[in-house]
DNA sequence: CTGTTAGCGCTTTCAT
DNA sequence: ATGAAAGCGCTAACAG
């Protein structure tokens, strides 16, 4: 392995030129090594060894139009959610023999359309986007015209592309109406801005599981402007000024980090959880689970997510015969001790 | 825009074409802009437009022979760190017209290799590489021969590349003389396995503080298997079933994951924090804050990681007389309610 | 500004 | 297996 400081790069003429063999061979014993003769397969592969070769990808997609890259556009790498979905992701490329790249658009549309752009002229064989909430109709998609995309945690679009995602509205059914079943009876839905898709089916959800609920249960929403741990302390705060009489015995938080500040200031207030109220989040962030009071929640499963999508992506690069479908996962009820409270249902 | 289904995707050679001009000028419209009369820019661009180009990246950087690419190798997403300093790193990258693709090796040496290699044969003008704690002196250096290779959160190598670091040892030292300065008179260390080195310098801080301190203060080293929650929550129980006298006033975890289980395992026993005993983290996570008792911990400036090492990177990329230095930047102390003890200093 | 051309490193095909 | 050659889409340099 030589140094090659400041000099060219050695291309596969040099290593043909060095192994004693056509430079055509050297391309086989790089794209179809069993039709080479061991012997030489050898001889070109040691050749390869002592310039210190590395294939120029840029050359090897440009002549073969085609290549083996995978580009991810993601909302938030700080979420856990997405970092899941990316592992999963990555986990099918693999085993697709697909590389994948990574791109952090920061909740941020521009950046969302600068990768998108850039994957693009890096002509990659696909593109995964996990999107902001807003529309993505603008460049974004335009752009990526002729180039397979699928969506991640977004319905695909009609005819255009597929999509994966997961049942918000049985999340937020299944939080209530387990909240419910621990005997809640008012139960206060906590999230917001109602701009956002998702915070927006987790509430019809719960709301369908009060409707459907055989005991009357109270309800109350408190929308929030974010999802975040301030503002769920904030919430906590308002809560515990309450008279006993008039605070809910059970709180659905849209998010987890929303959860887990109000279950702090209402602790920090000397309210009990689970004991004077009952709290469930949604998304198990890995915070969840390491709370004092671990926090019940709603799990989406990340993983599973990124598989999927990338399996979807890769049959629509390479079956000329496939369907745009979306994929609709469901999540999956997690209980804590925040939510143990002991059945107080009503004979 | 119109649609180009299976078609080839058009290339300068078509836009010239369409909008009558010589191939060069397009060349040129997206290259030296200022160089065109605004009227044909303008024909180019409408050209450009019309037909849906997307520019071929692959072609470009092949035919100048550079390009404005770098490739970020993480070796876990998951860990607020590093996103933090993707963060910095995308910022400063942006700011110098670079763009950034991000690959995480989900601490696996072998797909840290393979990611490395990657950005190798794309041709990359440069990796930023968070590694292992594991030896980088096997393929993962040796294949970036000849690119640009910036260390982050890792000393640079002698010769070879530069690095941005954290000075661990003051890290150690800072918390440590924390918790004395709190009245804690006998500590324990807790963290491991100490091959790692990062907990391995915290813990030469820790005693270096000690050993400073003008009153005495006893001594205990706990190492763990892990630096995670459930680690952390067996060093709590094994320190609650101790007796008060045996145990420590002051923790001081070589991670947050550890210091949160350690504090909800105390705090489940009934053991007051900080009264009982005060206890502090490392990292700066970003659920330290979030936790029922605050917890300090010492935090490192991550996005000014990203963005220092983006900035050696380009001008060892720029600077043909760049000299490889390793910067060490500091961390600092961040003290919440885990540790805010009455002062109990002897007269 | 035009028109032309060599060349980036590779794939692919063809005849030998 | 070889050797030659066209072409992928672009840059860069040239004469006009």
């Amino acid at each position: 392995m030589k140094r090659h400081s400041g000099a060219r790069q050695p291309s596969i003429g040099d290593v043909a030129r060095h192994a004693g063999v056509a430079l055509g061979t050297v391309s086989n014993a790089l794209n179809n090594p069993d039709k080479l003769a061991p012997s030489t397969l050898h001889k070109v592969q040691a050749a390869m060894e002592e310039l210190g070769f590395v294939r120029n990808r840029l050359a090897t997609s440009l002549a073969a139009g085609t290549g083996d890259l995978i580009g991810f556009v993601i909302v938030d790498i700080g979420n856990s959610l997405f970092v899941d979905i990316a592992r999963g992701a990555e986990h099918a490329a693999k085993e697709q023999d697909f590389k994948l790249m990574l791109a952090n658009s920061d909740v941020d549309l521009e950046r969302q359309d600068a990768y998108l752009k850039l994957f693009d002229e890096s002509r990659v064989s696909g593109v995964l986007l996990a999107p902001l909430d807003a529309p993505l109709d603008g460049a974004g998609i335009v752009r990526s015209h002729g180039r397979p995309v699928v969506l991640v945690n977004w319905p695909g679009q009609e005819n255009e592309s597929c999509g994966v995602t997961v049942d918000e509205e049985l999340g937020g059914y299944l939080a209530a109406k387990h909240l419910i079943e621990q005997g809640c009876r008012s139960l206060l839905f906590a999230g917001g801005p109602l701009g956002l898709t998702a915070v927006r089916e987790r509430l019809i959800g719960a709301q369908r599981a009060i409707r459907e609920s055989d005991v009357p249960v109270r309800f109350e929403l408190l929308e929030t402007e974010r999802l975040t741990v301030p503002a769920g302390l904030e919430v906590g705060r308002a809560l515990a000024r309450r008279s006993t009489s008039e605070r809910p015995d059970g709180i659905f938080a849209a998010a987890d980090a929303l959860a887990a500040g109000c279950a702090q200031a209402l602790l920090f207030a000397g309210i009990s959880i689970p004991g004077d109220v009952a709290i469930i989040g949604y998304d198990d962030n890995h915070f969840t689970a390491d709370h004092v009071v671990p926090i019940s929640t709603v799990g989406q499963p990340g993983p599973e997510m990124g598989r999927i999508a990338l399996e979807l992506l890769i049959d629509e690069i390479r079956n000329p015969r496939h369907r745009h479908k979306t994929v609709t996962l469901q999540p999956a009820l997690i209980t804590r001790a925040s939510t143990a409270r002991v059945q107080e249902r009503t004979v």
